[in-house]
DNA sequence: ACTTAAATAGGACAATTGTCCTATTTTTCT
DNA sequence: AGAAAAATAGGACAATTGTCCTATTTAAGT
């Protein structure tokens, strides 16, 4: 029953934590104090520091993933899928307009650390970009389908981003409005 | 002569760490390394490390607001203004495909830190922001100008930041391609 | 030239960091 | 029940952190 579980813990501690407080702010007593174990019951499970990141960096990656293809599962079109990943901004809103977007604040701040994880970070990103195009081909825009997605992906980022700085709901409703104006109008061009 | 300026140098020195490296990842020992000065010696200038923070704030807001003068000084029309923001993004490539942009990072990072200098770090975006206001009241969009102006302040926060994560130069020119005739379509309609 | 102030160097300080070691407890499997 | 393995606690360790103090040197003003 405790096999693994308490790797699961510390994981889904530091997740949350890397999240709200930045990877290199939070350190081992941080997360011991959360999941309520001793410091040196740390070596146990994760040798480094950068192992529990790498970790937790996997765990994104899997739960993206899955919440991908949750979105192809509950959408009956590929505006539909498009439109769940728009909405993204409104429904982790609480979230964003404290701590930003999960995936570009940790993808920045590896880049300035020089981290050698950043590469799998970025892979986030990269999982978005692909199921993204893929949708955008499934609307018949074979030929700027990365195009599409790449912009597509930008302009949420931005967002996530302007929406942390000033706070200010209104005006992430705004762009997500103006997001799934320009998704029809796409979507009418082709159709 | 030496009159504020080991102080001056410190600021420069920290500026540059500080979007290099992360402000909380730059030590008072990284800074003096640069300045060449003995790490007692910043007592004298600056009695904590928010002091030099504050400090660096104050030079960026200086120096961006400088900067707007001169793009306004250069352009004949507002077109041409909006056209010199949105080319720094190619101007400024060397160091955003490695660092990002310096005020969308600072921002974020300050955000998870909860720093109290957070809202002095977002004036350099309500900066931007205000002075592309008054460049779309100029093509008469009056109505619309503050959400023309976040619009675009967000598209191009979100492309440092993706060109940023995937290093790609082309992408980054394909979307300032897209912003420029996105302006090119908005000042007919009006004109 | 002399006094006063500014600038600098060097180091002390407690606190915190990531890492690692060694016992002890708990669980698992036979 | 007993042996082997996994999990945990507690603390040692050197290094680094931001902060702060006290001399000494340099510059400025009269």
């Amino acid at each position: 029953m405790t096999q693994g579980h308490t790797r699961q813990l510390i994981i889904e501690a530091a997740d949350d934590l890397f999240y709200r407080q930045g990877f290199e702010h939070t350190s081992f007593a941080d997360i011991a104090e959360v999941v309520k174990i001793s410091r040196g019951n740390f070596y146990h499970h994760f040798k480094t520091k950068d192992e529990i990141l790498d970790a937790v960096i996997k765990t994104r990656i899997n739960r993206t993933e899955q919440m991908l293809v949750k979105w192809e599962d509950e959408s009956a079109t590929p505006e539909a899928c498009l439109k769940s990943y728009i909405r993204i901004l409104l429904t982790n809103w609480t979230m964003i307009k404290e701590y930003g977007c999960p995936v570009g604040t940790l993808c920045s701040e590896l880049a300035k650390l020089n981290h050698s994880s950043k590469k799998e970070a970025n892979k986030v990103f990269t999982l978005f970009r692909i199921w993204l195009r893929n949708q955008f081909k499934q609307l018949s825009h074979t030929e700027d389908a990365d195009m599409l997605a790449m912009h597509l992906l930008s302009w949420s980022q931005g967002v996530a981003t302007l929406g942390n700085a000033f706070d200010d709901l209104q005006y992430v409703k705004q762009e997500v409005d103006r997001m799934c104006d320009w998704l029809d109008r796409l979507s009418k061009k082709t159709t």
